[in-house]
RNA sequence: GCCCAGGUGGCGGAAUUGGUAGACGCGCUAGGUUCAGGACCUAGUUCUCGCAAGGGAGUGCUGGUUCGAUUCCAGUCCUGGGCACCA
C-alpha cells in the first residue's frame, strides 16, 4: 500500500501525546534551548497556512535541538483577550469567554493536526483568572515604582471600536486594527511611564541578535535627540519663562519668534486682552481638526499671534509668541524656538505671517527656502566662524553659564496608554476611594475577575460597559472599610503578551508568577518567531516589563528575548477588476474596467477618462477563466490584474490548512511550508507545489518501506554501513541538513534530503545504517513519516531524543574534483584532476583540453590565474 | 518627501571573504511502464545560432573597478515595508 500519512500521522500523534514526549523538565545538567513563537489570538477564523510558518520552523528547530541532547522549552498559548471577541458578544450577547474557548479548541485542534511538538503541559491562556492574577501583580509593582498614574491627556478615540487606542495603534489618524478613524480628545486614563526607560530601551537593542530593520523601527519609534533646553522669560510676566527644547541650539541668534502648541498651559496666561477672541477662535479652530486632517494640511501652516512678548537670552531680543498646530504639545516641551532661516516649518510659517527671517549659518540662499545644512555662523556674536559642532558645545556651554538653559536630551517616544474602554480585558486591580486617592488592591485578593454582564455595548459619554454594573464598581476598601469604586476600565491585549514568556517558565505555579528557579535556568529566550508586524507594539511594551521586572530582581536578564526571527507572510495571489460604483455594492452601468483603464484618487480608484468613481471587485483565484495565458473577468473580455498580497477573506484566497492535510498529510504541509523559499521572506502559496513535497515522501517511504499489502513491511536491507559513494552521499547530506539548520535555511536543507532519496540507490539498496541516519534527519521536518521509518527499522523507542548523526570528515573529501577552466575569462572547459593535484598538474590538463586549446591557439598565456580547487583562468 | 529591504528561467527559488549562474521543486517535452490514468520510472528543459562539435547573449536598467561581477562601487527605474510638521 502506497504512502498513506493520515494512519501514519493520527498514530504518531497519540504516541506523543500520551507519552508526553514533548514535556520539558529544569534540569540544570544539561544546556538549555528556549524556542518560543508569538502566540496567536484566536480568531474565529482559525488558522490559515500563513500561520504555521514560524511554528513549523520553530519545531524543526525545537525538534533537531532535542537530539542533539539539548533540553528544549518550546510551548504555546493564547492570546485570548481581544476585541474580536467582545463584539462578538455585543452582536450576539454571547459571553466571550464562551466564544474564547470555541477557538481556542479549534486553533489547538489544527495545531496539533501538524504535529507541532509543544510541550502542551504548559499551555497558557492570558484569560485565565490563574494567569490575570499575576498579569494584575506585575502592575501593582509598576504602579509602586511609580510607572503607572492616571492622568488626562489627550488620547486617540476611536468612536467605532468604542476605546481609545495607543499611540502605536494609530496609523495615518486610523485604528490599526479595522481602519476606523480616529479623533483626539482629552481624558482621564491609566499611562505607563516607558519614557523613563527609553534611553536603556533603545541602548540594550545593541547586544541583541534581531534583525536590522526592526531594531531600526525600535530607535526609531524611541526616536532620541540630543540639544538644548533654553528659558526664553515672558515680558510682563516675570515668573514665567518658556522652555523650548531645539537641537540646534548654534541658531539660537536666528530665534525670531516662538511657537506655543494650542495646548500649552501658558496659552491662557500670555494672550493679551486684545488678542484674546482671535486665539479663542483659532484654539476652537484647531481642535474641531482632526489628527489626520491635520497631517493632510501639513503644508499649509496656520497660527495666530497671542499679543505677548519674550526675550531671547543670549541677544535680549524682544521676540513674538505665536501659536500654531505645527507644533505638538507631546514633544518636547510642546513650544517652540522658531528659526525660520534654518528649519523649512518655520520658514515656512514665517513667510506665510510675514515674520522676520535672519540667517545665522552660512551657506544656503535663505531668499529662497530654510538652509539646514551644516556651515559657519554668521551673526551670532560669539558663535561666529565656527562650524556646527563647536557652535552646538558652545551655545550650551553659555546656556549653562547664564542659567538660563543647557544640554537635552529628547525622545519621540511617549508615556504608553493603557486603558482601554472594554469588557474582555485585564480588570485594573485598584479601588478609587472616597478622599480621592486611589490605592492598589491587596495581593492576596488578586485577581480582580470581570463581573458577568448582561450587555456588551459600550456606554456613552466614553464610559467602558463595566462602569454600567453598580454591583461590581462599588465595594469597600478592605483595610479601611470606607467605601471605593474599581476601576471601569481594562488593560490593553499587549498586557497578557507583555509576560507570558515568563509564564512558559512555570506555567502552572500558584504561589508566584513563576519560581526564580525556573526563571534563571530557561531565561532568556534564545529563538523568538514571529510577524515583523510587533516591531514597535509587542516586542517594546514586553522589553519594557522585563527591564522593570530586572529592576526589581525579578528576573535574571536585562533583555527577554535573545534573537528574532521574522517569518515572511504567506501572501495569495487573487485577481482584481473594477467596475462603476453605484453605492450599496451595485453597478451603474455593467461595464467591466481592467486596471490600466484605472488610476487612484487616494484610495479610490477612478476612471482614467470620464474620472467615474470605481469599485474594485476580485475573482477567487480558482475562479478565474484563463484564456491563452490571460486571466479574465467574468465577462470574458476584461483581462484580470494579478495582485500577490496576504490572504484575506474578502479576497477569497484564504487556504485552511485543514484542506491540505486532509489531501496530502501534515508531513507534506510543513515540508511545502519550508520548502517554499526563505524563512523570512513572503512567498505565496501555490497548492501547485504541494505534489513535489508529497512525491518525495513518497520516495523516502518506498526506500525503507515495501509496499506489499496493507500493512506493508520494511524492506530487507542489507546491513552496514554501505559503498563508499553511499556513505559519501550520506556525508555530504549530514553536513549540509546540520549547517543549514544552524543557519535556518530550511528550504535548502530540504532540497539536499531530496537529493539524498534521489540518489542513494544509484549503486544498490540502502543499506540499514545509511536508512537510519536519513530518518533521524527527516525527523526535524516530517516527524510523522521519520518516526514510521525509525520504528520499521527496528528501533523501539521514538526517535525525538536519538542522538543527531554526525558526518565522518574523512568522506567530505571528494577524490577527483572538477576545475573549471577560463580563457579570457569565459568557461572554455570542466577538466577532472585527483583532489591533491598542484597548480602545475591542473594546468597541464587544462592544456592538453581540446577546447581550451583552441581558444589558447599557440599562444603563451601572459598571465594564469589559480584558484586552488576550483578554476584556472588563462589571459593571454 | 525621508528611511529600510528586495528585483535571478514559464513559476517558487539556489549560488555572494568576487571564481563553473540557474541546485532542489513545480510546470513543460520525449521515451518507458500500465487496461487506463491527473499514478510511477528515465532523460531533457535560461534564451538564441548550429545536424553536431561548438559559438553568442544572459541575474531590473546605465556605467565603473577587475584576469574574472548575481556578488563590490556610482547613478537610475520598479516592487514591498516603515516613518511622516518630532523642533
Amino acid at each position: 500500500m502506497p504512502y498513506a500519512p493520515h494512519a501514519i500521522e493520527a498514530k504518531w500523534q497519540e504516541y506523543w501525546s500520551t507519552r508526553k514526549t514533548f514535556r520539558a523538565e529544569v534540569d540544570t545538567s544539561k544546556p538549555k534551548f528556549y524556542v518560543l513563537d508569538m502566540f496567536p489570538y484566536p480568531s474565529s477564523d482559525g488558522l490559515h497556512v500563513g500561520h504555521p510558518k514560524g511554528y513549523v520552523a520553530t519545531d524543526a528547530i525545537a525538534r533537531y535541538k532535542r537530539m542533539c541532547g539539548v533540553n528544549v522549552l518550546h510551548p504555546m498559548g493564547w492570546d485570548a483577550f481581544g476585541l474580536p471577541a467582545e463584539q462578538h458578544a455585543m452582536r450576539t450577547g454571547q459571553h466571550p469567554r464562551d466564544t474564547t474557548q470555541r477557538n481556542v479548541a479549534q486553533f489547538k485542534r489544527q495545531l496539533r493536526a501538524l504535529g507541532l511538538s509543544y510541550d502542551w503541559d504548559r499551555e497558557l491562556d492570558t484569560t485565565d483568572p490563574g494567569y490575570v492574577r499575576w498579569t494584575q501583580w506585575i502592575f501593582c509593582k509598576l504602579h509602586e515604582q511609580g510607572l503607572a498614574y492616571e492622568a488626562e491627556v489627550p488620547v486617540n478615540w476611536c468612536p467605532e471600536l468604542g476605546t481609545v487606542l495607543a499611540n502605536e495603534e494609530v496609523r495615518d489618524g486610523k485604528s490599526d486594527i479595522g481602519g476606523h478613524p480616529v479623533v483626539r480628545l482629552p481624558l482621564k486614563q491609566w499611562m505607563l511611564r516607558i519614557t523613563a526607560y527609553a534611553e536603556r530601551l533603545l541602548e540594550d537593542l545593541d547586544e541583541l541578535d534581531w534583525p536590522e530593520h526592526i531594531k531600526k523601527m525600535q530607535r526609531d519609534w524611541i526616536g532620541r535627540s540630543e540639544g538644548a533646553r533654553v528659558l526664553f522669560p515672558v515680558i510682563d510676566h516675570a515668573d514665567e519663562s518658556i522652555e523650548v527644547f531645539t537641537t540646534r541650539p548654534d541658531t539660537l541668534f536666528g530665534a525670531t519668534y516662538m511657537v506655543l502648541a494650542p495646548e500649552h498651559p501658558l496659552v491662557d496666561k500670555v494672550t493679551t486682552p486684545a488678542r484674546r477672541d482671535a486665539v479663542k477662535a483659532y484654539l476652537e479652530q484647531t481642535s474641531r481638526k482632526s489628527e489626520r486632517v491635520r497631517i493632510v494640511e501639513a503644508s499649509a501652516k496656520t497660527g495666530v499671534f497671542t499679543g505677548a512678548y519674550a526675550t531671547n537670552p543670549v541677544n535680549d531680543a524682544e521676540i513674538p509668541i505665536w501659536i500654531a498646530d505645527y507644533v505638538l504639545i507631546s514633544y518636547g516641551t510642546g513650544a517652540i524656538m522658531a528659526v525660520p532661516g534654518h528649519d523649512q516649518r518655520d520658514y515656512e510659517f514665517a513667510k506665510t505671517f510675514g515674520l522676520p527671517i535672519v540667517e545665522v549659518v552660512a551657506g544656503g540662499d535663505i531668499s529662497r527656502e530654510a538652509f539646514t545644512g551644516e556651515g559657519v555662523n554668521v551673526n551670532s556674536e560669539y558663535l561666529n566662524g565656527l562650524s556646527m559642532p563647536a557652535a552646538k558645545r558652545r551655545m550650551i556651554e553659555q546656556l549653562e553659564a547664564d542659567g538660563s538653559g543647557g544640554g537635552a536630551v529628547s525622545y519621540k517616544l511617549r508615556d504608553w496608554l493603557f486603558s482601554r474602554q472594554r469588557y474582555w480585558g485585564e480588570p485594573f486591580p485598584v479601588l478609587h476611594l472616597e478622599d480621592g486617592t486611589t490605592k492598589l488592591v491587596p495581593e492576596s485578593d488578586l485577581p480582580v475577575e470581570l463581573p458577568e454582564l448582561a450587555d456588551y455595548k459600550p456606554g456613552s459619554d466614553f464610559q467602558p460597559p463595566l462602569a454600567r454594573v453598580a454591583s461590581w464598581i462599588e465595594t469597600r476598601d478592605p483595610d479601611t472599610g470606607q467605601s471605593a469604586r474599581r476601576d471601569p476600565n481594562t488593560m490593553p491585549q499587549w498586557a497578557g503578551s507583555c509576560w507570558y514568556y515568563l509564564r512558559f517558565c512555570d506555567p502552572r505555579n500558584t504561589e508566584a508568577a513563576w519560581s526564580p528557579e525556573a526563571e534563571r535556568y530557561w531565561m532568556p529566550v534564545d529563538l523568538y518567531v514571529g510577524g515583523a508586524e510587533h516591531a514597535v507594539l509587542h516586542l517594546l511594551y514586553a522589553r519594557f516589563w522585563h527591564k522593570v521586572l530586572y529592576d526589581l530582581g525579578l528576573v535574571s536578564t536585562k533583555e527577554p528575548f535573545q534573537k528574532l526571527l521574522n517569518p515572511g507572510m504567506i501572501q495569495a495571489r487573487s485577481y482584481r477588476y473594477f467596475v462603476a460604483d453605484g453605492g450599496d455594492g451595485s453597478t451603474t452601468n455593467g461595464r467591466f474596467y481592467a486596471s490600466d483603464q484605472v488610476r487612484y484618487d487616494g484610495e479610490t480608484p477612478v476612471h482614467r477618462a470620464t474620472g467615474e468613481g470605481l469599485r474594485e471587485c476580485w475573482v477567487p483565484p480558482d475562479e478565474v477563466r484563463w484564456k491563452d495565458g490571460q486571466p479574465l473577468a467574468p465577462d470574458e473580455e476584461t483581462v484580470l490584474e494579478e495582485v500577490t498580497e496576504k490572504m484575506s477573506k474578502s479576497r477569497g484566497n484564504v487556504v485552511n490548512p485543514d484542506d491540505v492535510v486532509a489531501e496530502y498529510g501534515a508531513d507534506a504541509m510543513r515540508l511545502y511550508e519550508m520548502f517554499i523559499g526563505p524563512l523570512r521572506k513572503a512567498a505565496p502559496w501555490s497548492t501547485d507545489g504541494i505534489p513535489g513535497v508529497f512525491r518525495f515522501l513518497q520516495r523516502a517511504y518506498r526506500l525503507i518501506v515495501e509496499e506489499v499489502d496493507a500493512e506493508d513491511r520494511a524492506r530487507e536491507l542489507p546491513p552496514g554501513e554501505g559503498t563508499v559513494a553511499q556513505q559519501r552521499l550520506l556525508a555530504r547530506t549530514i553536513d549540509k541538513v546540520t549547517s543549514d539548520l544552524g543557519k535556518l535555511d530550511l528550504n535548502t536543507a530540504i532540497s539536499a534530503l531530496m537529493v539524498f532519496v534521489r540518489d542513494i540507490e544509484k549503486d544498490g539498496p540502502v543499506p540499514q545504517g545509511v536508512a537510519a541516519a536519513f530518518a533521524r534527519l527527516l525527523a526535524p521536518f516530517a516527524p510523522h513519516l521519520a518516526e514510521e521509518l525509525w520504528e520499521r527499522l527496528g528501533h523501539a523507542e521514538s526517535l525525538a531524543y536519538a542522538s543527531w548523526p554526525e558526518a565522518d570528515p574523512a568522506l567530505l573529501v571528494d577524490e577527483e574534483i572538477e576545475i573549471a577552466v577560463q580563457v579570457q575569462g569565459k568557461l572554455r572547459a570542466r577538466i577532472h584532476v585527483p583532489a591533491e593535484a598542484d597548480e602545475a598538474l591542473v594546468r597541464e590538463v587544462a592544456l592538453n583540453d581540446a577546447n581550451v586549446r583552441r581558444h589558447v591557439g599557440d599562444r603563451e598565456p601572459r598571465r594564469v590565474i589559480y584558484v586552488p580547487g576550483r578554476l584556472l583562468n588563462l589571459v593571454l
